[in-house]
RNA sequence: GCGGGUAUGGCGGAACUGGCAGACGCGACGGAUUUAGGAUCCGUUGGGCAACCGUGCAGGUUCAAGUCCUGUUACCCGCACCA
């Protein structure tokens, strides 16, 4: 058979959908696989080789599944609001609900190009007024649970985007969005209280399979620390300092106190402090310095003492300086620290700058030089003394203040709560109301969903404000509880709002009534394998982690934790081994590859071309030998006598199966390739095959290249899809060869390989060896003193 | 700075719990076919004339090391003054 996929891709993709082998069933006795794509953003650009790498795997395990006799769910959908789009409507004036509709129709036909198998009848879509409803129902349930709140504070600003961010959405003093400097802006705050599920979310990754490294970024991101709280006395003033501390075992080597320039304490005794012009001074320099100068002068330590109060040390019962400096941050801890210069390196560096005494309390490290921050005999420290481990310390520590009611243990974490509103047009109003009278008051679950009102302007207005705050028929309404004139909320959620919980949508796309019905949920949960990239494992898992384990808190699900397994893809570079990316002009357009090679050879090189947890870079003449390897497939008809079995292959399939099976429930599909790659030589050395072993060789490989695939079975005279038929077993009995080639080395080198039978005793196979010429003449002269015969791999002799 | 990872031919990458390094593919070279090019098919392809040498570098353990141990370098990713 000639291959010519212009031919057939088209037309297995048509009768796939006809038939509709790929919707998932509801209430099926079958054993269920949910296997999850993150859902892409629908940019105007169209889709990315990189978003066919991010669901090209767990597209052959569903297929696998599929033939596995698994009642697959394998959906797909569009996370649709968001920046970029709105962006793009306010420059060419055409409205974001249209921009959104055009980009998905163009990803959606791009998708299907491809062959994927996803279910699409149950296609969401972030910004339809069917899901959005929903997700407004689970904030107003959080905001009956006290979850939401509002708060003024410094947040991140980007001037350009005119938004304000989150600080996961700020990094580096950098927009997430537009990449434009941030600035730091005084505002009225939403605020999910994430750090409240703090340690659920720790404890919950105890149960998951994910990546190593995937729970490791999650729990740095959330970042748990245990120590104590403790409160300084101070002088001249009436109240106590709070710190937070891990080391309090140090705290007969404190020798000051740092706080934050923006702490409270500050304003509160301006009137004790002699010298507030020069403290206020600093704290405007600080508020004037991005994130990015603040951190790049890590180094360089600065700040100003406090003059007219004083602390008093706990331990020591002596008077310390109180410093105030920008290397401690208001929004960790209580914004107060005691610093240990002997122990921690950056009161060092300030201590040796401001010539603060410097008192060693722990042994073992020459603080003339550096801060020492490993374990020791505790020294200088009073009732501390000679105890020789940190833990044994910070317990007898904590005892002390306890007795004294000083401090106590306590837990911190550098997760922050999150930041969750938006001053644009293009995203879930808030469904919040403000009245004079009752405050904020939720908009009723029945008015849900508070509709996003179609404009023509939704250009951000200058001060920052939403431009949804123009629309006074939206803004004005009437106070649900007191019936009085009352104010809308005219913020929007964040983009990550609607992807936190479109997973449990997919159970059960159209349902008016629930988000999903409980039963298609308890059937349907948890998500079984979710794939995706690295940038999405911390804020986009740990936000969706979150909102499910809220809901499993109200019973609304029913299982904790919504991912049982987490892998994801490495990227795909350009050519020339750089990211790729417009302004480099390395971009490959999967379009083009499909136009020219065919989908199912964009599957397979993509899948061949490497690891698929690592990067890899594109490159134009592996592709063709993709094709190479397909058109061979596509050759085998020719090759075709009998049925049956064919004596020099029996072997190879068997050894095949077994292979591409285990490697791809591994993600190893570069192996799984190869393997079958091989098969295929080996069949042309042989010459022909049977009917039946092509047919399974079709099994195989139809998850990856599905198409010629299911064309070649039709050709063999099968009547039913391919995509459906049963997925082949091996035998392992005929995956072991009876006789086998192994190496014979003499003192560790290579010297012959000899051909033995597979379970030959060690003596058979040693006198084997000792036959070769080769092996006679390498050990000729020479005494033998060791033997060795492992099994299966390798003989060894040891001749002096 | 801290945490994690990677390093193997000209290139992408294989190599199970230590057991023939370089599977598979690309590229290159030679040949067949072709008016020619492309495509296809066949063969060769880590280096070295050889003994031998070869998995970032330097040591070590072992009959045997890409794999284990110690030290070191480079690059990538994440976090970053987190008290």
């Amino acid at each position: 058979m000639k291959y010519d996929f212009s031919a057939i891709e088209q037309k297995w993709q048509d009768k796939w959908e006809d038939a509709g082998i790929f919707h998932a069933e509801d209430n099926c006795s079958k054993p269920k696989f949910y296997g999850l794509v993150e859902f892409p953003y629908p940019s105007g650009a169209g889709m990315h080789v990189g978003h066919i790498k991010a669901y090209s795997g767990l597209e052959v395990i569903s297929r696998k599944r599929r033939m596995q006799g698994y009642n697959v769910l394998f959906p797909m959908g569009f996370d649709a609001y968001g920046l970029p789009t709105e962006n793009y409507a306010i420059k060419t004036g055409i409205h974001p609900r249209q921009v959104t509709d055009q980009n998905i129709a163009k990803f959606t036909s791009q998708l299907k190009r491809v062959g994927f198998s996803f279910d699409w009848t149950r296609v969401v879509d972030t910004t339809e007024e069917g899901y959005y409803k929903w997700t407004q129902w689970i904030f107003r349930k959080m905001f009956d649970a006290g979850l939401v709140f509002r708060a003024t504070t410094l947040v991140n600003y980007c001037p350009f985007c005119k938004v304000v961010l989150s600080n996961e959405d700020s990094q580096g003093g950098k927009c997430d969005i537009c990449h434009n400097d941030i600035v730091q802006k005084s505002k009225d705050v939403w605020y999910l209280r994430i750090t409240e599920y703090a340690d659920k979310l720790l404890q919950g990754l105890e149960k998951v399979d994910y990546l190593p490294n995937v729970k490791l970024q999650q729990e740095n991101w959330i970042g748990r620390s245990e120590g104590a709280f403790v409160n300084f006395a101070l002088t001249n003033c009436d109240e106590t300092l709070r710190i937070y501390t891990t080391r309090c075992d140090t705290m007969f080597g404190a020798t000051f106190m740092v706080i934050a320039p923006e702490h409270p304490i500050i304003e509160k005794y301006a009137d004790r402090i002699s010298n507030i012009d020069a403290l206020n001074a600093y704290k405007e320099e600080c508020a004037k310095k991005t994130e990015f100068e603040r951190t790049q002068l890590v180094k360089d330590k600065t700040g100003v003492r406090i003059e007219g109060i004083a602390a008093i040390n706990p331990a020591t019962g002596r008077e310390i300086p109180i410093y105030i400096s920008d290397y401690v941050m208001m929004g960790y801890g209580t914004g107060a620290i005691m610093a240990v210069p002997a122990h921690d390196e950056r009161d060092y560096d300030f201590a040796k700058k401001f010539g603060i005494e410097i008192i060693e309390v722990i042994k073992g490290g020459d603080i003339e030089k550096e801060a020492y921050t490993g374990d020791g005999e505790m020294i200088n420290s009073g009732f501390l003394n000679g105890i020789e481990t940190k833990k044994e310390a910070i317990a007898k520590m904590l005892e002390y203040l306890g007795e004294k009611g000083l401090g106590e243990k306590g837990v911190q974490y550098k997760m922050k709560d999150w930041a969750f509103n938006r001053q644009r047009y293009w995203g879930e109003p808030i469904p919040i109301i403000h009245c004079p009278k009752c405050g904020m008051v939720g908009v009723p679950y029945e008015e849900l969903p508070l509709k996003l009102p179609n404009m023509e302007n939704f250009a951000p207005g200058e001060g920052g404000e939403s431009p949804l705050a123009k629309v006074e028929e939206f803004v004005n309404c009437t106070c649900p509880k007191c019936g009085g004139a009352a104010k809308r909320e005219t913020d929007t959620m964040p983009q990550w709002a609607g992807s936190s919980w479109y997973f449990l949508r997919y159970t059960d796309a159209h349902n008016e009534n629930a988000f999903a019905d409980p039963e298609k949920l308890k059937y349907w949960l948890p998500v079984d394998w979710y794939n995706g990239g690295m940038e999405h494992v911390t804020r986009h898992m740990i936000y969706s982690r979150f909102w499910h384990r809220f809901l499993y808190d109200i019973g609304a699900v029913p299982v904790d934790e919504p991912y049982a397994k987490r892998t994801a893809q490495g990227l795909i570079l350009g050519p020339d081994g750089d990211k790729m990316s417009k302004s480099k002009g390395n971009v490959v357009d999967p379009n083009d590859v499909v136009n020219e090679y065919g989908a199912d050879v964009l599957r397979v090189y993509i899948l061949f071309m490497g690891d698929y947890a690592s990067a890899a870079p594109w490159n134009d003449s592996s592709v063709k030998g993709c094709k190479r390897f397909l058109d061979r497939v596509a050759a085998l008809t020719d090759l075709v006598k009998g049925t049956g079995v064919t004596a020099k292959l029996e072997s190879s399939f068997h050894k095949t199966i077994k292979k591409v099976s285990e490697d791809i429930e591994e993600m190893k599909f570069n192996t799984a390739i190869a393997a079958m790659m091989a098969l295929i030589n080996t069949i042309y050395e042989v010459g022909s095959l049977t009917a039946d072993e092509l047919k399974t060789l079709l099994k195989i490989l139809c998850p990856f290249a599905p198409h010629l695939c299911e064309e070649m079975w039709e050709t063999l005279g099968e009547k039913n899809f391919l995509s459906m038929t049963e997925w082949p077993a091996w035998d392992e009995a005929k995956t072991v060869d009876a006789e086998i080639e192994i190496a014979v080395q003499v003192c560790g080198k290579l010297r012959a390989t000899i051909t033995i039978a597979a379970d030959a005793s060690q003596a058979d196979a040693i006198a084997a060896a000792r036959a070769d010429e080769r092996i006679q003449n390498a050990i000729a002269g020479k005494n033998v003193v060791k033997e060795i015969y492992i099994p299966g791999k390798i003989v060894n002799i040891v001749a002096k």
